[in-house]
DNA sequence: CTAACGTAGGTAAACGTTTACCTAGATGGT
DNA sequence: ACCATCTAGGTAAACGTTTACCTACGTTAG
């Protein structure tokens, strides 16, 4: 690393930034008739002054300055999208999903990383609020969310794959059958033979968590099969978990398959397995959960179950979007259904 | 999918919060006096009256507006990143660890991706500046800056890994020697014995890739060996070129070892290695560049060059508000420099 | 006894927009 | 000739803060 000087900065910036006033003395009119032709309230406003204003935003390169259009507005065309762990593959995903929808109805997204940490989601969610955005996507994470802070804040909400409890400002809610999910995964395995299976997921204490495990001994229960509690490990979603809940599972009992109820946690399973010598899929089957794009992308490629996940971020977004628009609007409970898509790791 | 609906929302937000106004009033005071108090610029304010003020807003759930501060301060603490691709790794690393390090100095950011669009990254410098960010983290893009759109902006600058003018806004530049990185990895390969080594690459006409080139290259004439154009492949740094390219290659010529320019082109490279029934590294080496956190959880763990991303964020939000506390300050210009990371993949 | 200072807080303008309502002249109908 | 209706645009308040400067009342020093 090297390092060097240079002169300094020639003063910064805010003084020199074109305002209204400055269109509307160089066009001869006063800054409500240019604030109604920008916003295209112009039908009473003259031709030549129209194009005036217009020829001088171009000139000078005039951009509104949003922090006082909101400020008077009370409408940001903001949204913030509040996820646990942006490294996680699955949320990635998600908040591009959401970016985008949200850019193409002209709304922007401020993306928030919360930790798991309810601490850091509360302060996020007040950021948010003191910046005025319009809508929070509030995507899962194992805690129990704030109610009184979101009932407080009055900010429209969408909530994706978590309990939350049904506050008014709720626009919207985006859920997978987690349940069905975790069910079709385990009846894959137990149908291609397999009977002692390791179920690796999340916090132990989240319905998340809690509802998967539900699906996994349903599929046991149909076909019969007794569940032993020393094949279950739940810790967090990430592949760092994966990798010691494997590890701690191989070192307790013997299975011949995995149903691991986050793709990252595959990822981590996977290299446990290698580091014990065990070939996937003929030692040990893995099934993930949640279809990353990197699922199919690792050298065996990844047997899981498909969630859509940027047509669930895309939904999210429309459905705030429709509550803002009108909140009277009929708010959408979405379930989504997952499917398994089989590769190589089964 | 089901959909139901629900009584409707109780009256939008806004006309509820609670302002610095509501608090002087039932304070006995003005608002001048809270804003004081508030901003700790209170050695005049009496002491029962600034208890008053704190336990009011306790109370009161008061959460002071941002909008309307940041409009007459024209400061908002909030900066921006902006990134050509968020789904690469690469760059949620770069995010993630951006947002952590302003974070633990009060600051916010807005993430923004920009497809690696010239047009879409224009949109969002523009914005950006509306939105009175206090600054910008610009990275990796393989397309020339609007160096004129930034001038006029004046908002401070940090670029990362680009090409960019020295325009007198631009607070720091953190760089990778990509010479030196794709020199390390060539050089890696040919003294394990390669001769015909593929290089595959992002945009053939950015310096970004013709720098990895140039390094590239002098690993091959340093040892004496010839570079087979045939043997080169550029255009995007994504997985899907990564495969595609590959597959071109495999068509077109035979090589023994893999230069990738980025993990993500190590992933699809070795998915069309695999297609062809191909084993890494036996009939094909394979090396990436990035270190991405994923690269040691494939199930054939890549061998790759490091670029510390995570301290490149740091340093970059370092160096940025750094800049925004002193103008003067001495701008940084840092180049990282890269170390391999042997693996499985070679 | 008075000038100077300290203490505790108030006043009002400012930030850059938006918007409900007003105005002044032109045109038209009867 | 007079009222009504357009047309084209102006006025001023409002959004929720911050901040430079003022005030009024002690207290203290000389």
């Amino acid at each position: 690393m090297a390092a060097n000087d240079r002169p300094l900065f020639a003063g910064l910036r805010g003084n020199v930034a074109t305002t209204i006033k400055d269109i509307a003395r160089l066009a001869g009119v006063t800054a409500a008739t240019v604030s109604k032709v920008l916003n295209r309230k112009d039908q009473s406003i003259g031709e030549q002054t129209r194009e005036k204003i217009w020829s001088l935003v171009k000139e000078l390169n005039y951009t509104p300055n949003s922090i006082a259009r909101s400020l008077i507005t009370r409408s940001s065309r903001v949204i913030g999208v509040i996820v646990p762990d942006i490294l996680n593959a699955y949320f990635t995903e998600l908040v591009r999903a959401c970016d985008q929808a949200a850019r193409e109805r002209g709304y922007s997204t401020i993306l928030c990383n919360s930790d798991s940490d309810p601490e850091k989601e509360a302060a996020h969610l007040t950021f948010l609020a003191s910046h005025g955005v319009d809508g929070i996507v509030l995507a899962a994470s194992d805690l129990i969310p704030e109610a009184d802070l979101l009932e407080r804040l009055r900010i429209p909400v969408v909530s994706m794959d978590r309990e939350i409890p049904d506050l008014d400002c709720l626009a919207a809610r985006i859920d997978t059958d987690y349940e069905q999910g975790a069910f079709l995964s385990a009846r894959h395995l137990i149908e291609t033979g397999h009977t002692r299976i390791a179920f690796v997921s999340g916090n132990p204490l989240a319905s998340n968590t809690k509802i998967r495990r539900a699906g996994f001994e349903r599929a046991h229960r149909e076909a019969g099969l007794p569940v032993d509690p020393d094949l279950i490990e739940c810790g967090a979603f990430n592949h760092r978990f994966g990798l010691v809940a494997t590890r701690t599972l191989l070192d307790r009992t013997s299975f011949s398959a995995m149903c691991c109820m986050s793709d990252m946690l595959a990822m981590g399973a996977t290299v446990a397995l290698r580091e014990r010598g065990l070939a996937v899929p003929d030692d040990c089957a893995v099934m993930g959960f949640d279809n990353i794009y990197i699922a199919p992308l690792l050298v065996r490629p990844l047997s899981t179950v498909e969630r859509r996940i940027s047509e669930a971020g895309t939904l999210a977004i429309g459905a705030l979007l429709d509550f803002l628009d009108d909140p009277t609007h009929p708010r959408r409970m979405v379930l989504m259904e997952p499917t398994v898509i089989l590769r190589e790791t089964t």
